[in-house]
Order: structure tokens, then C-alpha cells, then sequence
DNA sequence: GACATTTTAACATATTTATGTGATTTTACC
DNA sequence: GGTAAAATCACATAAATATGTTAAAATGTC
């Protein structure tokens, strides 16, 4: 038996799903709330396999609502439900730990499918939420890692200077003259084409090159 | 009808692919390889509507297959089998512009739906790969905006260390006095509890200060 | 062994930065 | 109208940095 419980402001949509639930085997809604305002006393006090959880709800939303539940609780799959497929909400809901999102159009058929499919580990999305969380990893930038051939040493050196060291500390870090931490430190401003500590700095957040 | 080409290296495989495809109603193989060696060629002769990759294959394996059919066709929808559900390889190929990613366990059934379903423009995964991608994004971290309360004029002069600029050039930038840069700069290194330019920098970028 | 590259180092000097101490004006808010 | 915060500017000085030139070891490669 699978237990369920719902949030969603919308009283036709609760009941609906409610009574979708209840009337299928091996399914059963302990609760409904039309708000998360205490949804951590909630979620204790039934502890459900499930929650299907509404995005947009007046007062606390479906997003700080699955916050909350993460707090308390990191074992119960939480579903997200959503009109449409927005990019920053689903972002967000993924980020903290939601196990699917699911559009409310999805057919009762696919929902409880979908529903089981979370229970035992799975990670259900409908297809256009997919496709939106396909798009934003195409986003991340490939580290273009450009090779500016810093020698090993060079490299230690700039990462002591990311790391905020002054050419003293450097050179008492790496036990040598502060001479030749000028030296190197000259030798990677040529390469990487800038003339001051901050730009180098600057550059190698940007570029990766750490 | 659904064009369909098919990478994949296993002959059983290969085979027992094309033969539950093409005696699908709606479905057909075009050709299938057992490497990717001449991918880019072998996609602009069939133009295609889904290919099927195999993610380890000899020779050129899937993930550069996959990179060569984007170098040359954005459209044909690229699915990828593989047998684990291995963490790396689905980044790379969800960056890659993969869209979709199915373990060669997947029923014949659900098989075709999948490649149904992106013809559609849909992102067909397997719940398990689902499961992958949903903590990859929960090990982004948070954007940590800790507020350091830089008013808005010191967030200008942060930016432009940041872009690489001295004092002079701030202040002329600004049309302000020098000494009035200074006593930003002053500020903003209190506020951010660093005593050096480059460690502004750093910590603008660690912070996404701006 | 000859060669290139890297790492080390010294010396000199102009510029930039960091830090302190003050002060005036502007802006926003109660 | 008083108060607080922000923005402006000045003067002074010690410390750090940037730039140039030069060169000896150490290391690795053909």
C-alpha cells in the first residue's frame, strides 16, 4: 500500500486526485492540506511514502514547502506539481531534492504510474520537464579549461596568489626567494597576458584554471 | 514514419534493434554501423529522425559519436543506450546535446514509445538515469549570496577590480577623485574581512559577489 | 654532449596598493 | 530638523607590486 499525501490549493484538483487515489488498488491518501504552512508537523505525523506537492500555493509555496519537508525528513519522495513547465521552479525544486515533476495535465494513469515509479527509486518527469532539465545542463559551460602551458611550478605559484598570498608568504611557502616569486609571477602574467595580481587572479576563476 | 539509425557495436543487439523496429508499424531502420568512424557522413547521407548510440562501442565510441553529429546536424534526435547507468557518461551526454539516455535493459515496448516520444521533442530517460540526473543537480550548490551589504557604489568599484582595473583607472572611470577610491576600496575590504585587492577578487568570485 | 626549458636568484626602480586620520557633502528616513 | 549611512576628497607613509635586466643551476630530451 502506497501512502500519499497531497498539497494543493485547488479544491476541485484535491479532490480529484484524492478520489483518483483512494479508488485504486494498492493506493491511499492519509491527507490533504491546501497549504504547506505546517508541513513539517504534517509530515511527521503521517510519515507517507509520497507527497504530491503543488508548486503554486498562497502562503508557504510548494518550493519552500519541499525545503521544509527536506529538513525533517530526506527519505519521503516528494513529486512536484505544476501547470507549466518553468524553468527556474524546476531548477529550484530539482536543487532540493524533489524526485519528479510532473505537469497537472498528466493522464490519472501515467500519475499513478508515475507515483509507484518514485516509491521504488525512480525519478519520474513528464517528457517536456525532460527536456527542460536536458536544456539547462547543455547550459554548463564545458570547462574550456584554454592552455595557457603554465609550467607546474607557475601553477602552484598562482594558486598561492588566488589563495590571497602576498609574494612574502609565497616565497616562505615554497621556501624560496621572494625574487623568485617575482620571477615566476612575471613569467605568468605573460602568459596569461595581464599585468597585475587581481587580473591573474581574475583570470583564473574565469578560465578554471584551478 | 520514423527514420531510425543505429550505432551499436554487439551484433546480437544490433540485430535483434532493427529487427523489432522495423517490424514496427510506424518505425523503420535506415542502416546501422558497429562504430562511429564515419559518423558525420553516414548522418548527412541518411538524415535521420532518431539515432540510437551505443555508449561503448570500439574505435569511436558513443560520447564522440555524439559530439561529431552535433557538430554537423542540431536536429536528429540523439538517443543513448548504454548498459550501466554510469554517473559520468550521462553528464557528459546530457551536455553534449544528447536527447535521451536508456539503459539496454529497456523493454521493446517501452523502447518505442521512447523514441516515440522524442520525435516529439520529449526527453525520454530511464527512471534509474532520471534518479542520476536529479542528484547531479543537487550537488550544484546553492548560490550562497551571503550578503556583505556593499552598497551599491562600492559594488560598482568591486566590479571594476574585478575587471582588472587600478585606482586610477577607477576613478577616471567614475569621475571621482582617487582618494575617494581608495576609501571604497577601504570600505569594501572591511565589509568582505580581506586586506588585499586580489582577495576582493577571489572572494567576488567564490561569493558570486556580483 | 648539446639544447631547450624550468627553476632558481640578485639588483634596481617606478608605480601601485594598504592603512591611518581626518573632513565635507549628499542622501534617505523618522 | 536631527540622525545615520553613503559618497566625496585630502594628506601622509609604509608596504607591496610591477617591470627591466641578467644569469647560474637543475632538469629533461634528442
Amino acid at each position: 500500500m502506497i501512502r500519499v499525501v497531497i498539497y494543493e490549493d485547488n479544491p476541485q484538483f484535491r479532490e480529484g486526485l484524492t478520489m483518483l487515489i483512494n479508488g485504486s488498488d494498492g493506493f491511499s491518501v492519509l491527507a490533504s492540506y491546501k497549504n504547506c504552512n505546517n508541513v513539517a508537523e504534517e509530515v511527521e505525523k503521517w510519515s507517507p511514502d509520497v507527497i504530491l506537492m503543488d508548486i503554486n500555493m498562497p502562503g508557504t509555496d510548494g518550493l519552500e514547502g519541499l525545503k521544509k519537508i527536506r529538513e525533517v525528513n530526506t527519505e519521503v519522495k516528494v513529486l512536484m506539481l505544476t501547470v507549466f513547465d518553468d524553468n527556474k521552479n524546476v531548477f529550484e525544486a530539482l536543487r532540493n531534492g524533489a524526485n519528479g515533476y510532473l505537469l497537472k495535465k498528466t493522464s490519472p494513469a501515467k500519475l499513478l504510474e508515475y507515483i509507484q515509479d518514485a516509491t521504488l527509486g525512480g525519478a519520474p518527469m513528464t517528457s517536456s520537464i525532460a527536456t527542460q532539465v536536458l536544456k539547462m545542463f547543455q547550459v554548463i559551460p564545458q570547462t574550456k579549461n584554454q592552455d595557457y602551458c603554465l609550467s607546474e611550478r607557475e601553477t602552484e605559484v598562482l594558486q598561492l596568489l588566488v589563495d590571497g598570498y602576498s609574494y612574502k608568504m609565497i616565497a616562505s611557502e615554497l621556501f624560496i626567494a621572494i625574487d623568485t616569486v617575482r620571477s615566476h609571477i612575471k613569467k605568468i602574467y605573460e602568459k596569461l597576458h595581464v599585468n597585475s595580481k587581481s587580473e591573474a587572479v581574475a583570470k583564473a576563476f574565469k578560465d578554471k584554471l584551478l
